[in-house]
DNA sequence: TAAGATGATTGACA
DNA sequence: TGTCAATCATCTTA
């Protein structure tokens, strides 16, 4: 209470801080009523002059002082009736609200999506998942791969922002919600606040922070979207196979020209082979096979040039003898579409394409036909099939029928069949 | 930039 | 369900 005085004086009239308007209003204009009440205003005025120059010192020790008062138990009780009357019965209409059913959808999508959570890979599974929904978009694993990676990438990018934005959100919250409970507490000295006042202040903060990161999340969320959508759209577009996927294609497709109907086994080897999908692989011959009945004569070249290619490397077969057909591969042929572009049933039926009446293209010479020749020879050697035979399939024509469609053509199930009298059209898993 | 090539899609059919 | 045929959309090349 000794401070009492002190506090009052500081209000009081001292000069301190203007003297020159103290003296000023000191001095006053005459000694009349009016000058009693411009002394009034005037000590007013200059009370107000002397606050705003107070120091931070001056004003905490007048907090100290007001904190001292002998009348502040008696107000602070006051304070508190009031309070109990006025603020608490608010309180009651602001109860806990349900979760955010936003927020949670948001929540769960980036979870979803592998951006927040657990690092496990969950972007990267989408990715693949997305990549298998595209299925037949890309030209080959690599280059799959290599999307893939990129997208993985972005969608890291990603998730270290989310988070370091999260982190940033949260440190601020913490440290926010301990400055206003610090000034909750220091108040608390002068003001009636209950620890349930202090709580739903810090809820409000927390309701404040999270809808700051709500906003967060949704950014992330359209981040995502955007590039996954990026993603597909690239996959759709449409690329060329490469050209070893081509010539694998195009070395099967000649060398079963007269049935170009890849076994499932087939198509599952050659998918491998050129790195596409059985979809893709089909689509391959669904359209190879339509074009070139369409426009036999263009494919031509394209055919005795594939030909001509498997007969190059079936006589070097010719020339390692029986080591590369031993004569128990042609029967075990059926198992299960592996298939080999230098085996003796691919070769044969190379020679087909090579012999065939409409294949005899001029860019295949006589020393291709002794190629031929030595092949039908290596064949007959390998026992799975006699000379009688293959002759009548070498020289069969293209085994397109005059429907349009292939002669004979078996059902894709039973090309693999070896077991197949003769003339039957197989030899796509000859082994 | 146009024309041709090529992979994918769609509807009909057996 | 696999294939054919037509067609679309995109890529490649001259």
């Amino acid at each position: 209470m000794d401070e009492q005085p002190r506090l009052m004086h500081s209000h009081g009239v001292g000069m301190a801080g203007h003297p020159g308007l103290a003296q000023h209003m000191q001095d006053g204009t005459g000694g009349t009523d009016g000058d009693g009440r411009k002394q009034d205003i005037g000590d007013i005025l200059q009370q107000i002059m002397t606050i705003t120059d107070q120091s931070l010192d001056e004003a905490q020790a007048r907090k100290h002082a007001l904190n001292c008062h002998r009348m502040k138990p008696a107000l602070f009780n006051i304070l508190c009736d009031i309070k109990e009357k006025t603020v608490l019965s608010i309180r009651g209409s602001q109860e806990e609200e349900p979760p955010d059913a936003q927020l949670m959808r948001l929540d769960n999508m980036l979870l979803a999506e592998g951006v927040s959570g657990p690092e496990k890979g969950g972007g990267s599974a989408v990715a693949a998942a997305a990549a298998a929904a595209a299925a037949g978009g890309g030209v080959g694993s690599d280059t799959n791969s290599a999307e893939h990676s990129d997208y993985r990438a972005k969608l890291t990018q990603i998730r270290g922002i989310y988070h370091t934005e999260l982190e940033k959100y949260e440190q601020a919250c913490n440290e926010f919600t301990t400055h206003v409970m610090n000034l909750l507490r220091e108040q608390s000295r002068t003001r009636p606040i209950s620890p349930k006042e202090i709580e739903r202040m810090v809820g409000i903060i927390h309701r404040k922070f999270s809808s700051i990161q709500m906003q967060l999340k949704q950014s992330t969320c359209e981040a995502v979207m955007i590039l996954r959508s990026r993603f597909l759209d690239a996959r759709r577009k449409r690329r060329n196979f490469n050209k070893q996927a081509t010539e694998i294609l195009n070395e099967y497709f000649y060398s079963h020209l007269s049935n170009p109907y890849p076994s499932e086994e087939a198509k599952e080897e050659l998918a491998k082979k050129c790195s596409i999908t059985m979809s893709q692989v089909s689509n391959w011959f669904g359209n190879k096979r339509i074009r070139y009945k369409k426009n036999i004569g263009k494919f031509q070249e394209e055919a005795n040039m594939y030909a001509a290619k498997t007969a190059v490397s079936a006589t070097s077969v010719s020339a390692h003898g029986s080591q590369a057909n031993s004569p128990s591969t042609p029967n075990s042929a059926g198992s299960a579409g592996s298939f080999n572009m230098s085996n003796s049933g691919d070769l044969f039926m190379s020679v087909q394409a090579l012999n065939g009446d409409s294949y005899q293209g001029a860019g295949v010479g006589a020393n291709v036909q002794s190629q031929v020749d030595t092949l039908r020879h290596v064949i007959s050697q390998t026992g799975g099939y006699s000379d009688s035979i293959a002759a009548s399939q070498m020289y069969s024509p293209q085994g397109i029928n005059t429907n349009g469609g292939w002669q004979d053509a078996p059902t894709p199930s039973s090309v693999n069949s070896l077991t197949e009298g003769p003339g039957s059209v197989h030899s796509d898993t000859s082994n």
